[in-house]
DNA sequence: GGCACCAGGATTGTCGACAATTACCAGGAG
DNA sequence: CTCCTGGTAATTGTCGACAATCCTGGTGCC
Protein backbone atom coordinates (compact mmCIF):
# COMPACT_ATOMS: atom_id res chain seq x y z
CA UNK A 1 0.00 0.00 0.00
CA UNK A 2 2.91 2.39 -0.91
CA UNK A 3 1.33 5.61 -1.39
CA UNK A 4 2.86 8.09 -4.45
CA UNK A 5 4.01 10.93 -2.01
CA UNK A 6 6.56 9.45 -0.04
CA UNK A 7 9.56 10.36 1.73
CA UNK A 8 12.58 8.29 0.40
CA UNK A 9 13.54 9.22 -3.08
CA UNK A 10 16.03 6.19 -3.84
CA UNK A 11 14.45 2.93 -5.54
CA UNK A 12 13.65 -0.02 -3.97
CA UNK A 13 16.52 -2.28 -5.12
CA UNK A 14 14.17 -5.54 -4.91
CA UNK A 15 11.79 -4.55 -7.78
CA UNK A 16 10.30 -6.82 -9.86
CA UNK A 17 11.02 -6.40 -13.67
CA UNK A 18 6.66 -6.53 -13.90
CA UNK A 19 6.86 -3.63 -11.23
CA UNK A 20 9.07 -1.32 -13.19
CA UNK A 21 7.35 -2.55 -16.46
CA UNK A 22 4.11 -0.89 -14.21
CA UNK A 23 5.53 2.14 -13.70
CA UNK A 24 7.32 2.68 -16.43
CA UNK A 25 3.48 2.22 -18.07
CA UNK A 26 1.58 4.40 -16.09
CA UNK A 27 4.11 7.51 -16.50
CA UNK A 28 3.43 7.16 -20.10
CA UNK A 29 -0.57 6.47 -20.11
CA UNK A 30 -0.82 9.42 -17.40
CA UNK A 31 1.45 12.01 -19.85
CA UNK A 32 -0.78 10.94 -23.05
CA UNK A 33 2.20 9.05 -24.74
CA UNK A 34 0.10 6.17 -25.04
CA UNK A 35 -2.79 7.73 -26.50
CA UNK A 36 -5.82 7.11 -24.36
CA UNK A 37 -8.47 5.09 -26.30
CA UNK A 38 -5.59 2.83 -28.13
CA UNK A 39 -5.21 -1.04 -28.36
CA UNK A 40 -2.19 -2.53 -26.52
CA UNK A 41 -0.33 -4.64 -27.89
CA UNK A 42 1.23 -7.11 -25.79
CA UNK A 43 3.76 -8.57 -28.09
CA UNK A 44 4.40 -5.33 -28.99
CA UNK A 45 5.46 -3.47 -26.08
CA UNK A 46 7.22 -6.71 -24.79
CA UNK A 47 9.97 -6.59 -27.62
CA UNK A 48 10.10 -2.68 -26.94
CA UNK A 49 11.38 -3.47 -23.43
CA UNK A 50 12.91 -6.89 -23.91
CA UNK A 51 10.89 -8.58 -21.44
CA UNK A 52 8.76 -11.84 -21.58
CA UNK A 53 4.86 -11.39 -22.36
CA UNK A 54 4.49 -13.14 -18.53
CA UNK A 55 5.98 -9.79 -17.03
CA UNK A 56 4.40 -7.87 -19.23
CA UNK A 57 0.46 -8.88 -18.51
CA UNK A 58 1.54 -8.85 -14.46
CA UNK A 59 1.97 -5.00 -15.30
CA UNK A 60 -1.46 -4.70 -17.54
CA UNK A 61 -3.32 -6.16 -14.60
CA UNK A 62 -1.88 -3.88 -12.33
CA UNK A 63 -2.31 -0.80 -14.76
CA UNK A 64 -6.58 -2.77 -15.08
CA UNK A 65 -6.72 -2.77 -11.37
CA UNK A 66 -6.22 1.35 -11.47
CA UNK A 67 -8.27 1.79 -14.08
CA UNK A 68 -6.33 3.02 -16.60
CA UNK A 69 -6.61 0.11 -18.83
CA UNK A 70 -9.72 -1.97 -20.13
CA UNK A 71 -8.89 -5.57 -20.86
CA UNK A 72 -11.32 -7.87 -22.56
CA UNK A 73 -11.24 -12.04 -22.50
CA UNK A 74 -9.34 -13.25 -26.15
CA UNK A 75 -9.52 -9.00 -27.27
CA UNK A 76 -6.78 -7.46 -25.54
CA UNK A 77 -6.66 -4.36 -23.13
CA UNK A 78 -7.07 -0.45 -24.12
CA UNK A 79 -5.90 2.26 -22.69
CA UNK A 80 -9.35 3.74 -20.83
CA UNK A 81 -11.39 6.94 -22.20
CA UNK A 82 -13.80 7.47 -20.58
CA UNK A 83 -14.92 11.36 -21.62
CA UNK A 84 -16.59 14.00 -20.13
CA UNK A 85 -19.50 11.49 -17.93
CA UNK A 86 -16.20 9.58 -16.41
CA UNK A 87 -14.54 12.76 -15.26
CA UNK A 88 -17.87 13.98 -13.74
CA UNK A 89 -17.90 10.92 -12.11
CA UNK A 90 -14.43 10.89 -10.78
CA UNK A 91 -14.86 14.25 -8.99
CA UNK A 92 -17.99 13.25 -7.30
CA UNK A 93 -16.22 10.42 -5.60
CA UNK A 94 -13.55 12.67 -5.29
CA UNK A 95 -15.85 14.99 -3.04
CA UNK A 96 -17.15 12.21 -0.92
CA UNK A 97 -13.78 10.93 -0.08
CA UNK A 98 -11.85 13.91 0.38
CA UNK A 99 -14.57 15.46 2.53
CA UNK A 100 -13.93 12.52 4.76
CA UNK A 101 -10.00 12.68 4.26
CA UNK A 102 -10.34 16.38 5.55
CA UNK A 103 -12.45 15.57 8.41
CA UNK A 104 -10.57 13.12 9.35
CA UNK A 105 -7.28 14.98 9.03
CA UNK A 106 -9.15 17.61 11.49
CA UNK A 107 -9.91 14.99 14.15
CA UNK A 108 -6.65 13.46 14.16
CA UNK A 109 -4.31 16.21 13.76
CA UNK A 110 -0.88 15.81 15.33
CA UNK A 111 1.26 19.31 15.49
CA UNK A 112 3.71 17.38 12.78
CA UNK A 113 1.19 17.14 9.93
CA UNK A 114 0.37 20.92 10.82
CA UNK A 115 4.02 22.50 10.87
CA UNK A 116 3.96 20.30 7.43
CA UNK A 117 0.76 21.73 6.05
CA UNK A 118 1.41 25.18 7.35
CA UNK A 119 5.07 24.84 5.91
CA UNK A 120 3.45 23.64 2.27
CA UNK A 121 1.01 26.41 1.84
CA UNK A 122 3.55 29.39 2.65
CA UNK A 123 5.51 27.44 0.11
CA UNK A 124 2.76 27.74 -2.83
CA UNK A 125 2.22 31.15 -1.42
CA UNK A 126 5.62 32.26 -2.94
CA UNK A 127 5.40 30.24 -5.78
CA UNK A 128 1.99 31.42 -6.68
CA UNK A 129 2.80 35.42 -6.13
CA UNK A 130 5.79 34.49 -8.49
CA UNK A 131 4.08 32.90 -11.21
CA UNK A 132 1.13 35.50 -11.40
CA UNK A 133 -1.60 32.55 -10.37
CA UNK A 134 -1.68 30.47 -13.47
CA UNK A 135 0.53 27.31 -12.59
CA UNK A 136 -1.05 26.80 -9.25
CA UNK A 137 -3.49 24.13 -10.54
CA UNK A 138 -0.18 22.06 -11.86
CA UNK A 139 0.69 18.61 -10.00
CA UNK A 140 3.49 20.10 -7.97
CA UNK A 141 1.00 22.86 -6.03
CA UNK A 142 -2.61 21.13 -6.66
CA UNK A 143 -1.55 18.04 -5.38
CA UNK A 144 0.62 18.20 -3.26
CA UNK A 145 -2.41 20.11 -1.29
CA UNK A 146 -4.30 17.25 -1.68
CA UNK A 147 -1.66 14.61 -0.92
CA UNK A 148 -0.66 15.90 2.07
CA UNK A 149 -4.56 16.17 3.43
CA UNK A 150 -5.22 12.68 2.47
CA UNK A 151 -2.14 11.25 4.44
CA UNK A 152 -3.38 13.54 7.44
CA UNK A 153 -6.69 11.26 7.34
CA UNK A 154 -4.29 8.44 9.00
CA UNK A 155 -7.07 5.85 7.24
CA UNK A 156 -4.72 3.50 5.43
CA UNK A 157 -7.82 2.61 2.91
CA UNK A 158 -8.85 6.45 2.08
CA UNK A 159 -5.42 7.07 1.28
CA UNK A 160 -5.01 3.89 -1.28
CA UNK A 161 -7.91 4.45 -2.70
CA UNK A 162 -7.51 8.25 -3.60
CA UNK A 163 -3.70 8.41 -4.23
CA UNK A 164 -3.29 5.05 -6.07
CA UNK A 165 -6.78 4.34 -7.25
CA UNK A 166 -8.00 7.73 -8.11
CA UNK A 167 -5.36 10.62 -8.79
CA UNK A 168 -3.76 8.84 -11.22
CA UNK A 169 -6.87 8.66 -13.95
CA UNK A 170 -7.26 12.55 -12.97
CA UNK A 171 -3.80 13.38 -13.52
CA UNK A 172 -4.41 11.63 -16.73
CA UNK A 173 -7.16 13.68 -17.51
CA UNK A 174 -5.21 17.09 -16.39
CA UNK A 175 -2.56 16.24 -19.31
CA UNK A 176 -5.73 15.13 -21.87
CA UNK A 177 -7.81 18.44 -21.24
CA UNK A 178 -4.23 20.61 -20.85
CA UNK A 179 -5.26 22.07 -17.53
CA UNK A 180 -4.16 25.65 -16.60
CA UNK A 181 -7.01 26.70 -14.65
CA UNK A 182 -8.02 30.50 -14.03
CA UNK A 183 -9.43 29.43 -9.94
CA UNK A 184 -5.70 29.72 -9.03
CA UNK A 185 -5.89 32.61 -6.84
CA UNK A 186 -9.04 31.18 -5.05
CA UNK A 187 -7.73 28.25 -5.17
CA UNK A 188 -5.29 28.86 -3.11
CA UNK A 189 -7.48 30.71 -0.46
CA UNK A 190 -9.77 27.74 -0.31
CA UNK A 191 -6.81 25.62 0.41
CA UNK A 192 -5.86 28.19 3.27
CA UNK A 193 -9.51 28.23 4.84
CA UNK A 194 -9.44 24.30 4.61
CA UNK A 195 -5.98 24.36 6.51
CA UNK A 196 -7.56 26.47 8.85
CA UNK A 197 -10.12 24.42 9.75
CA UNK A 198 -8.27 21.54 10.15
CA UNK A 199 -5.81 23.53 12.60
CA UNK A 200 -9.11 24.27 14.47
CA UNK A 201 -9.96 20.80 14.79
CA UNK A 202 -13.34 21.40 13.54
CA UNK A 203 -14.12 17.86 11.30
CA UNK A 204 -17.24 19.21 10.01
CA UNK A 205 -16.18 22.48 8.81
CA UNK A 206 -13.40 20.90 6.97
CA UNK A 207 -15.55 18.77 5.35
CA UNK A 208 -17.66 20.97 4.03
CA UNK A 209 -15.25 23.17 2.78
CA UNK A 210 -13.15 20.74 0.77
CA UNK A 211 -16.22 19.61 -0.62
CA UNK A 212 -17.41 22.95 -1.82
CA UNK A 213 -13.62 23.18 -3.41
CA UNK A 214 -14.18 20.14 -5.12
CA UNK A 215 -17.27 20.90 -6.22
CA UNK A 216 -15.99 24.48 -7.36
CA UNK A 217 -13.50 22.45 -9.29
CA UNK A 218 -15.50 20.29 -10.54
CA UNK A 219 -18.17 23.01 -12.41
CA UNK A 220 -14.93 24.73 -13.63
CA UNK A 221 -14.47 22.07 -15.85
CA UNK A 222 -18.01 21.40 -16.65
CA UNK A 223 -17.80 24.88 -17.99
CA UNK A 224 -14.95 24.66 -19.49
CA UNK A 225 -16.40 21.40 -21.59
CA UNK A 226 -18.71 23.72 -23.29
CA UNK B 1 -16.31 -2.80 -14.63
CA UNK B 2 -19.09 -5.92 -13.88
CA UNK B 3 -20.68 -5.22 -10.77
CA UNK B 4 -21.83 -7.77 -8.47
CA UNK B 5 -25.40 -7.69 -8.72
CA UNK B 6 -26.44 -7.82 -11.97
CA UNK B 7 -29.72 -9.28 -13.04
CA UNK B 8 -28.32 -12.71 -15.51
CA UNK B 9 -27.81 -15.69 -13.55
CA UNK B 10 -25.94 -17.67 -16.18
CA UNK B 11 -22.36 -17.75 -16.34
CA UNK B 12 -20.36 -16.10 -19.62
CA UNK B 13 -19.46 -18.94 -21.45
CA UNK B 14 -16.19 -16.89 -22.66
CA UNK B 15 -14.93 -17.34 -19.24
CA UNK B 16 -11.16 -17.41 -18.39
CA UNK B 17 -9.51 -19.91 -16.58
CA UNK B 18 -8.03 -17.23 -14.40
CA UNK B 19 -11.00 -15.55 -13.66
CA UNK B 20 -12.79 -18.76 -12.70
CA UNK B 21 -9.92 -19.29 -9.90
CA UNK B 22 -10.28 -15.46 -9.36
CA UNK B 23 -14.15 -16.30 -8.80
CA UNK B 24 -13.69 -19.34 -6.53
CA UNK B 25 -10.84 -18.28 -4.42
CA UNK B 26 -12.23 -14.79 -3.48
CA UNK B 27 -15.91 -17.35 -2.58
CA UNK B 28 -13.18 -19.51 -0.18
CA UNK B 29 -11.49 -16.05 1.11
CA UNK B 30 -14.76 -14.28 1.87
CA UNK B 31 -16.65 -17.19 3.50
CA UNK B 32 -12.93 -18.08 5.63
CA UNK B 33 -12.41 -21.35 4.13
CA UNK B 34 -8.95 -20.02 3.59
CA UNK B 35 -7.67 -18.39 6.95
CA UNK B 36 -7.38 -14.97 7.41
CA UNK B 37 -3.54 -14.15 7.41
CA UNK B 38 -2.62 -17.63 6.01
CA UNK B 39 -0.17 -17.68 3.31
CA UNK B 40 -0.99 -18.87 -0.09
CA UNK B 41 0.93 -21.33 -1.64
CA UNK B 42 1.16 -20.83 -5.37
CA UNK B 43 2.42 -24.79 -6.50
CA UNK B 44 -0.15 -26.60 -3.77
CA UNK B 45 -3.01 -23.92 -5.24
CA UNK B 46 -2.18 -25.03 -8.79
CA UNK B 47 -2.02 -28.50 -8.09
CA UNK B 48 -5.39 -28.52 -6.33
CA UNK B 49 -7.31 -26.94 -9.38
CA UNK B 50 -4.97 -28.44 -12.17
CA UNK B 51 -4.18 -25.52 -13.45
CA UNK B 52 -0.68 -23.92 -14.21
CA UNK B 53 0.99 -21.48 -12.07
CA UNK B 54 0.60 -18.42 -14.56
CA UNK B 55 -3.32 -18.49 -14.68
CA UNK B 56 -3.01 -18.92 -10.76
CA UNK B 57 -0.75 -16.04 -10.38
CA UNK B 58 -3.45 -14.09 -12.92
CA UNK B 59 -6.26 -14.95 -9.64
CA UNK B 60 -4.12 -13.64 -7.18
CA UNK B 61 -3.06 -10.49 -8.68
CA UNK B 62 -6.86 -9.71 -8.87
CA UNK B 63 -7.65 -10.61 -5.51
CA UNK B 64 -4.66 -8.90 -4.23
CA UNK B 65 -5.97 -5.69 -6.29
CA UNK B 66 -9.69 -6.64 -4.32
CA UNK B 67 -7.39 -5.89 -1.09
CA UNK B 68 -7.93 -9.64 -0.20
CA UNK B 69 -4.24 -10.50 -0.52
CA UNK B 70 -1.18 -8.91 0.05
CA UNK B 71 1.76 -9.90 -1.48
CA UNK B 72 5.73 -9.00 -1.54
CA UNK B 73 8.15 -9.45 -3.60
CA UNK B 74 9.76 -13.01 -3.59
CA UNK B 75 8.00 -13.79 -0.36
CA UNK B 76 4.63 -14.50 -1.32
CA UNK B 77 0.73 -13.80 -0.98
CA UNK B 78 -0.77 -13.69 2.48
CA UNK B 79 -4.75 -13.46 2.90
CA UNK B 80 -5.25 -9.94 4.39
CA UNK B 81 -5.87 -9.95 8.50
CA UNK B 82 -6.65 -6.26 8.46
CA UNK B 83 -7.91 -6.64 12.45
CA UNK B 84 -10.32 -3.87 14.14
CA UNK B 85 -8.01 -0.59 13.20
CA UNK B 86 -8.92 -1.88 8.96
CA UNK B 87 -12.43 -2.96 9.61
CA UNK B 88 -13.07 0.67 11.05
CA UNK B 89 -11.14 2.24 8.55
CA UNK B 90 -13.76 0.23 5.95
CA UNK B 91 -16.52 2.00 7.78
CA UNK B 92 -15.19 5.57 7.56
CA UNK B 93 -14.98 5.05 3.86
CA UNK B 94 -18.09 2.88 3.42
CA UNK B 95 -20.07 5.98 4.98
CA UNK B 96 -18.40 8.74 2.72
CA UNK B 97 -19.03 6.78 -0.40
CA UNK B 98 -22.32 5.30 0.11
CA UNK B 99 -23.63 8.70 1.83
CA UNK B 100 -22.57 10.52 -2.52
CA UNK B 101 -24.22 7.62 -3.50
CA UNK B 102 -27.47 8.35 -1.60
CA UNK B 103 -27.60 11.79 -2.36
CA UNK B 104 -26.84 11.47 -6.29
CA UNK B 105 -29.22 8.88 -6.45
CA UNK B 106 -32.24 10.91 -4.42
CA UNK B 107 -31.04 13.42 -7.45
CA UNK B 108 -31.08 11.00 -10.58
CA UNK B 109 -33.67 8.52 -9.29
CA UNK B 110 -36.19 6.48 -12.00
CA UNK B 111 -39.54 5.58 -11.53
CA UNK B 112 -38.29 1.92 -12.13
CA UNK B 113 -35.45 2.24 -9.77
CA UNK B 114 -38.09 3.80 -7.23
CA UNK B 115 -39.94 0.50 -7.99
CA UNK B 116 -37.43 -1.72 -7.46
CA UNK B 117 -36.45 -0.27 -3.88
CA UNK B 118 -39.77 -0.27 -2.52
CA UNK B 119 -40.53 -3.38 -3.75
CA UNK B 120 -37.14 -4.67 -2.03
CA UNK B 121 -38.37 -3.08 1.15
CA UNK B 122 -41.60 -4.60 1.48
CA UNK B 123 -40.01 -8.29 0.74
CA UNK B 124 -37.83 -7.06 3.38
CA UNK B 125 -40.37 -6.78 5.69
CA UNK B 126 -42.41 -10.08 5.66
CA UNK B 127 -38.71 -11.71 5.92
CA UNK B 128 -38.26 -9.25 8.86
CA UNK B 129 -41.57 -10.76 10.69
CA UNK B 130 -40.83 -14.10 9.66
CA UNK B 131 -37.62 -13.98 11.65
CA UNK B 132 -37.81 -12.19 14.09
CA UNK B 133 -35.21 -9.81 13.37
CA UNK B 134 -32.08 -11.59 14.25
CA UNK B 135 -31.24 -12.35 10.41
CA UNK B 136 -31.88 -9.29 8.76
CA UNK B 137 -28.28 -8.33 8.50
CA UNK B 138 -27.53 -11.21 6.60
CA UNK B 139 -26.06 -10.96 3.26
CA UNK B 140 -29.63 -11.03 1.73
CA UNK B 141 -31.01 -8.26 3.02
CA UNK B 142 -28.63 -5.92 4.08
CA UNK B 143 -26.37 -6.51 0.94
CA UNK B 144 -29.54 -6.46 -1.06
CA UNK B 145 -30.28 -2.94 0.31
CA UNK B 146 -27.06 -1.54 -0.15
CA UNK B 147 -26.06 -2.88 -3.20
CA UNK B 148 -29.62 -1.59 -4.69
CA UNK B 149 -28.52 1.92 -2.92
CA UNK B 150 -25.21 2.23 -4.90
CA UNK B 151 -26.83 0.67 -8.35
CA UNK B 152 -29.52 3.49 -8.45
CA UNK B 153 -26.45 6.19 -7.67
CA UNK B 154 -26.01 5.41 -11.49
CA UNK B 155 -22.08 6.09 -11.28
CA UNK B 156 -20.05 3.50 -12.47
CA UNK B 157 -16.90 4.52 -10.43
CA UNK B 158 -18.62 4.72 -7.03
CA UNK B 159 -20.09 1.36 -8.34
CA UNK B 160 -17.56 -0.49 -9.34
CA UNK B 161 -15.44 1.30 -5.52
CA UNK B 162 -17.89 0.07 -3.40
CA UNK B 163 -19.17 -3.00 -5.06
CA UNK B 164 -15.86 -4.82 -6.32
CA UNK B 165 -13.61 -3.51 -4.16
CA UNK B 166 -14.95 -2.57 -0.42
CA UNK B 167 -18.09 -5.19 -0.42
CA UNK B 168 -16.00 -8.32 -0.07
CA UNK B 169 -13.80 -7.63 2.40
CA UNK B 170 -16.98 -6.57 4.44
CA UNK B 171 -18.58 -9.66 3.65
CA UNK B 172 -14.87 -10.98 5.09
CA UNK B 173 -15.32 -9.73 8.19
CA UNK B 174 -19.12 -10.51 9.16
CA UNK B 175 -17.91 -14.32 8.45
CA UNK B 176 -14.95 -13.77 10.40
CA UNK B 177 -16.71 -12.14 13.18
CA UNK B 178 -19.92 -14.10 12.82
CA UNK B 179 -22.21 -11.19 12.88
CA UNK B 180 -25.88 -10.94 13.52
CA UNK B 181 -26.30 -8.18 14.83
CA UNK B 182 -29.14 -7.15 17.32
CA UNK B 183 -29.79 -3.60 15.34
CA UNK B 184 -32.49 -5.26 13.07
CA UNK B 185 -35.62 -3.64 13.87
CA UNK B 186 -33.63 -0.18 13.75
CA UNK B 187 -31.63 -1.09 11.00
CA UNK B 188 -35.13 -1.50 8.47
CA UNK B 189 -36.42 0.92 9.96
CA UNK B 190 -33.49 3.06 8.99
CA UNK B 191 -33.21 2.17 5.96
CA UNK B 192 -36.71 2.86 5.69
CA UNK B 193 -36.56 6.42 6.06
CA UNK B 194 -33.49 6.44 3.60
CA UNK B 195 -35.56 5.59 0.85
CA UNK B 196 -38.51 8.12 1.42
CA UNK B 197 -35.67 10.68 1.31
CA UNK B 198 -34.96 9.60 -2.16
CA UNK B 199 -38.27 9.08 -3.42
CA UNK B 200 -38.84 12.67 -2.16
CA UNK B 201 -35.81 13.96 -4.11
CA UNK B 202 -34.29 15.19 -0.93
CA UNK B 203 -30.13 14.15 -1.63
CA UNK B 204 -29.17 16.27 1.18
CA UNK B 205 -31.13 13.88 3.70
CA UNK B 206 -30.74 10.70 2.06
CA UNK B 207 -26.86 11.45 2.31
CA UNK B 208 -27.51 12.42 5.92
CA UNK B 209 -29.41 9.77 6.76
CA UNK B 210 -27.41 7.15 5.05
CA UNK B 211 -24.15 8.35 6.59
CA UNK B 212 -25.85 8.59 10.48
CA UNK B 213 -27.04 4.64 9.52
CA UNK B 214 -23.56 3.40 8.79
CA UNK B 215 -22.12 5.30 11.54
CA UNK B 216 -24.32 3.70 14.01
CA UNK B 217 -23.71 0.52 12.52
CA UNK B 218 -19.78 1.07 12.96
CA UNK B 219 -20.01 2.00 16.72
CA UNK B 220 -22.67 -1.14 16.93
CA UNK B 221 -19.32 -2.98 16.00
CA UNK B 222 -17.10 -1.24 17.90
CA UNK B 223 -18.99 -2.10 21.05
CA UNK B 224 -19.19 -5.60 19.85
CA UNK B 225 -15.02 -5.74 20.08
CA UNK B 226 -14.96 -4.80 23.98
C1' DG C 1 23.28 -21.24 26.34
C1' DG C 2 22.97 -17.96 22.66
C1' DC C 3 24.17 -16.03 18.24
C1' DA C 4 26.27 -15.94 13.57
C1' DC C 5 26.83 -18.61 9.59
C1' DC C 6 25.93 -21.80 6.04
C1' DA C 7 24.02 -25.37 3.07
C1' DG C 8 19.51 -27.76 1.43
C1' DG C 9 14.99 -27.39 0.05
C1' DA C 10 11.24 -24.94 -1.41
C1' DT C 11 9.11 -20.92 -3.44
C1' DT C 12 8.88 -17.05 -6.44
C1' DG C 13 10.09 -14.41 -10.80
C1' DT C 14 10.89 -14.88 -15.62
C1' DC C 15 10.95 -16.93 -19.97
C1' DG C 16 9.71 -19.13 -24.48
C1' DA C 17 6.44 -22.28 -26.86
C1' DC C 18 1.89 -24.28 -27.98
C1' DA C 19 -3.23 -24.20 -28.38
C1' DA C 20 -7.50 -21.55 -28.76
C1' DT C 21 -9.78 -17.56 -30.09
C1' DT C 22 -10.34 -13.44 -32.60
C1' DA C 23 -9.59 -9.88 -36.26
C1' DC C 24 -8.85 -8.97 -40.98
C1' DC C 25 -9.48 -9.40 -45.80
C1' DA C 26 -10.70 -11.42 -50.15
C1' DG C 27 -14.27 -13.56 -52.76
C1' DG C 28 -18.89 -14.61 -54.10
C1' DA C 29 -24.07 -14.43 -53.78
C1' DG C 30 -28.08 -11.62 -53.59
C1' DC D 1 -23.36 -1.95 -53.77
C1' DT D 2 -24.13 -4.56 -49.60
C1' DC D 3 -24.02 -8.51 -47.04
C1' DC D 4 -22.48 -12.95 -45.88
C1' DT D 5 -18.75 -16.46 -45.91
C1' DG D 6 -14.44 -18.60 -45.51
C1' DG D 7 -9.51 -18.79 -44.76
C1' DT D 8 -5.35 -16.86 -43.10
C1' DA D 9 -2.60 -14.21 -39.93
C1' DA D 10 -2.08 -12.24 -35.64
C1' DT D 11 -3.21 -12.01 -30.84
C1' DT D 12 -4.49 -13.90 -26.49
C1' DG D 13 -4.78 -17.73 -22.92
C1' DT D 14 -2.30 -21.48 -20.91
C1' DC D 15 1.43 -24.33 -19.86
C1' DG D 16 5.91 -26.34 -18.17
C1' DA D 17 10.84 -25.35 -17.23
C1' DC D 18 14.84 -22.63 -15.63
C1' DA D 19 17.13 -19.09 -12.72
C1' DA D 20 17.08 -16.08 -8.66
C1' DT D 21 15.60 -15.49 -4.09
C1' DC D 22 14.04 -16.64 0.42
C1' DC D 23 12.94 -19.70 4.46
C1' DT D 24 14.56 -23.70 7.41
C1' DG D 25 17.36 -26.47 10.03
C1' DG D 26 21.74 -27.60 11.59
C1' DT D 27 26.54 -26.58 12.72
C1' DG D 28 30.23 -24.14 14.80
C1' DC D 29 32.04 -20.41 17.57
C1' DC D 30 31.93 -17.11 21.35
Amino acid sequence: MSAIGERSPVQEPHQSLAERLFLTLRGEIVEGRIAAGSKISEPGLARRFNASRGSLREALMHLESLGLLERRVNVGARVVDLGERGLLELYEVREALEGMACRLAAQQRTEEDLAELRQMLSRHEQQEELQAGKAYFQPEGDFDFHFRIVQASKNALLIDTLCNRLYYRVRMYRYQLGMASPRARRAFREHSHIIEAIEAGDGELAELLMRRHIRASRQNIENKLR
